[in-house]
Order: C-alpha cells, then sequence, then structure tokens
DNA sequence: AGGGAATATGCAACCACACAGCGCT
DNA sequence: CGAGCGCTGTGTGGTTGCATATTCC
C-alpha cells in the first residue's frame, strides 16, 4: 500500500501501515540511513553495511520511529523507553501534562559495530551503554533482550523440568538443547512466554546474564521456570505499569529461584561456579518460589517447589548457540514483531457472557441467585438485540 | 542505620448462570 | 446419520481479603 507520500508501507499486526525496506521491499524497514537516505529493514543493513565495514562505520544509521514506523527516530523517551521521530514525539508529549515530563533525549546513531562481533550468537559481548545516556535505545534493548534468548536455541528447558532428561526423550538438538521438530513455534511461545514471565528486565543484567568464559546466559541451565534471565526493561509506559509491576514482582520470584537453582548446579557441567553480582532485594532474600501462586501455576510449564527441584538428576546441556547473523536477525525481527503485537488488556472470547455478568445481580461483587423481582434477562438482552450487538456470536478457534 | 507500624498497591478467590461441547439415545 | 436431550466445564465482572511493597516514625 502507498501512503500519502507515495511510500510502500505495509500493514502491520499493530494496524499501522510501516513502511517497508527500500531494499528487499518486503519487510517493514528498522533502521534508517542517513547517507544513503534509505530504509532498510534490519536484515538489509544487516547484509549491507556488514558486507563493507567502511561503510558500517561511516553510514550513520538511527532507528526508525516505533509509533509511526515511517520516519527516523530523533529522540529516545526514557518514559515510554521508545525511539520517536519529531512529529510522533511532539504528538505524543503534548497530550496531557504526564507525558510533558517525560525524559527525552535525542537519538543516538547505531553503533557501526551492529553487525560486527556482537551478532555473533556464540560471541555475544555486553555492549557498553552509549556515553551520553545510561540506558540503551529501545531496539537494543531488544537486541540485548533477544540476543539473550538467541542463545538458546529452543524452548525454554521444558523437558529439563520434567522428570526426563533432554537426551532421554531424544529431542536434544545438535546444540544441545532441546529441541521440537521445527522449533520456530515453540521458540516463538517461549519469547512470547518471556515477555511475559520475566523478558521484561534491565538490560544492566545483561552483563550478568553471561558466564565470562562461555558467554553463556548463566540463567539459562535451570529448570523451566527459572530459565528467565535476568533481565530487566525500562519500559516505563503508563499503560503497562500494572503489567510491569506484577512482572517485576515474578522477576523477583524467579530471580530467586535462579539463585538457588545456581548453588545447586555448580555441579560439574561444565560451567564454572558462578559469582552472583546481581543485587539482592529484601524480598528476594530468603523468599521460597511460590509454586503455588495461580501466575505460576498458569505458566505453560510448572515450577518444582524449593525442595524438589532436581537439577543433578537431569543436567541440562547446554552450548553457545552458533548462528549466523542472519538467523540471529529473523529471530531478532520475530521476536520483535511479537513484542509489538503483545496485548495487555484483557480479552474477551465471549461477549454475551460478558453482558449477562454485567447484568447479573451481586452481593458483594458476587454473583447472586435472581429473584423474581430482577429484570428478565431476555427484556435486556432480546436476541436480536444481542446480535445486533454483535453479543451471541462466538468466535471459534 | 535498623526495626516496627501505618499505608498503599496488586491480585486471586468467590459467586450464579448462559452457553459450548460432548456423549448418549 | 442427524436431531434431541442431559450433563459437564468454561467464562464473565465487582467486591473482598490477603500478601506484599512502600513510606513514615
Amino acid at each position: 500500500m502507498l501512503d500519502h507520500s507515495g511510500t510502500l508501507c505495509l500493514k502491520t499486526s499493530t494496524t499501522t501501515w510501516a513502511r517497508v525496506c527500500d531494499t528487499c521491499r518486503s519487510a517493514p524497514c528498522t533502521i534508517y540511513c542517513r547517507p544513503d537516505a534509505a530504509y532498510l529493514c534490519t536484515a538489509c543493513d544487516a547484509r549491507i553495511h556488514a558486507a563493507n565495514k567502511l561503510q558500517s562505520s561511516q553510514h550513520e544509521r538511527v532507528w526508525v520511529c516505533e509509533a509511526c514506523e515511517q520516519a527516523p527516530a530523533a529522540f529516545i523517551c526514557k518514559a515510554d523507553a521508545a525511539s520517536l521521530c519529531v512529529t510522533c514525539d511532539a504528538e505524543i508529549h503534548s497530550a496531557n501534562p504526564l507525558a510533558r515530563r517525560h525524559v527525552r533525549v535525542p537519538v543516538l546513531p547505531i553503533p557501526g559495530a551492529l553487525y560486527g562481533p556482537r551478532a555473533g550468537l556464540g560471541h555475544v559481548t555486553h555492549v557498553e551503554p552509549q556515553t551520553q545516556s545510561e540506558f540503551l535505545s529501545v531496539d537494543e534493548e531488544d537486541e540485548s533482550e533477544a540476543a539473550s534468548w538467541l542463545l538458546f536455541d529452543g524452548p525454554p528447558a521444558a523437558a529439563v523440568n520434567k522428570n526426563e532428561s533432554p537426551i532421554q526423550n531424544g529431542k536434544e538438538d545438535h546444540n544441545g538443547f532441546l529441541f521440537n521438530g521445527e522449533g520456530g513455534e515453540e521458540e516463538d511461545e517461549y519469547l512470547e512466554f518471556m515477555e511475559f514471565g520475566g523478558g521484561d528486565h534491565e538490560d544492566h543484567n545483561d552483563q550478568q546474564c553471561y558466564d565470562n568464559n562461555n558467554k553463556v546466559p548463566e540463567k539459562m541451565y535451570l529448570d523451566a521456570d527459572s530459565v528467565v534471565p535476568v533481565q530487566k526493561n525500562h519500559h516505563h509506559n503508563h499503560d503497562l505499569d500494572q503489567f510491569h509491576h506484577h512482572d517485576f514482582q515474578n522477576h523477583h520470584k524467579f530471580q530467586v529461584g535462579v539463585e538457588y537453582d545456581q548453588t545447586a548446579n555448580d555441579g560439574g557441567y561444565g560451567y564454572p561456579p558462578l559469582t552472583h553480582s546481581v543485587s539482592m532485594s529484601s524480598l528476594e532474600v530468603g523468599v521460597v518460589p511460590d509454586s503455588t501462586r495461580p501466575d505460576a501455576a498458569s505458566l505453560s510449564h510448572q515450577r518444582p517447589s524449593k525442595g524438589t527441584i532436581d537439577l543433578f538428576s537431569n543436567p541440562p546441556v547446554q552450548v553457545a548457540t552458533q548462528l549466523t547473523p542472519m538467523d540471529r536477525e529473523a529471530r531478532v525481527l520475530r521476536y520483535r514483531e511479537k513484542k509489538k503485537t503483545r496485548k495487555f488488556e484483557k480479552t474477551i472470547r465471549y461477549a454475551s457472557r460478558k453482558a449477562y455478568a454485567e447484568t447479573r445481580p451481586r452481593i458483594k461483587g458476587r454473583f447472586a441467585k435472581r429473584t423474581n423481582g430482577d429484570v428478565d434477562v431476555d427484556q435486556l438482552f432480546p436476541t436480536n438485540h444481542m446480535i445486533e450487538g454483535g453479543y451471541g456470536i462466538v468466535p471459534s478457534f
């Protein structure tokens, strides 16, 4: 589709029309190369600029605005942890007094070595924070965050948590990771899970996530839930505060599990004993991961109680994955797409049930039995009304 | 600085009932 | 084989109580 300026755009899952890559014309652009005046997807950017180190170092590139996805980003909003173009920045931050208080800094060019050694998954190193800001841009956060996952080539050690070892169940891939079939969906689910369960964490912990020698995220070879890498997000989107608070709570709980696991995990699997520089809050100390928590139980993989974690019987085999830059870029892209499309609001599957619930008599918030005096529901929601209003239509899954 | 009390915040449980889905006749 | 019936499980929202976090003294 062409936008107002005639630019070819792609319909994204977020219902916005993102400018497409000027090179491949098939993927949404994520990077703007100033010298070339070209909008590129990360894959093409990697291909073009990684091929020529001179280009890579001299071509100043910036991320594309995360809001409109149509213009190069000019500012980074610390509060929203988003890179925004001038127009979107003005629009968003003039919306209300609270937004006006958001601290924004000029966006910095993407480091020229973006596709250098950092891209090698087996050699992921911590990227020093940009000098003018203590935080990374959102995209760089994504890079770091996604990179930490990319090291983990496969589902989140689901079987590690089971009583069968990865080797026993025969699903170990060549890297020693658990891998189920093509692994794509598994990975997506994993990323999605991580996004909700602990993926949004601080980058400063990235450094601590990697073993100094093996460049392996130290949080990775743990039981299923505890594989959540200790990262923290700078996102402070006010709409998401509630989520992040909860997320952060969970994060702490995970972290406790991690601490425990690692003390128990020094069992000669080829990993040196890990020293933890991860700061421990009062909450983390002495807190037993609550396996009875519904949110924990709702996770796809049941977390064994602290006392029942049996890591020694199931030594998870872990080897740093070697992925090509293109593979990595593809995964990062997929991760970003997932991140963009994630929804935090409650999903109503049955509008009719919602309508009935709203009209149902209550006693202290609880549903109460209808009495004869109650209004007949059929009068409130006659069949034709329900249909016209969209109620009564049950989505098929 | 450390500890206890007060306050703030977040979340799961609870309830009744319409409806989907399944098995059986 | 399709229709009808009965049974079971699911999903829906407002309030409450509890657990945890934060602030204050």
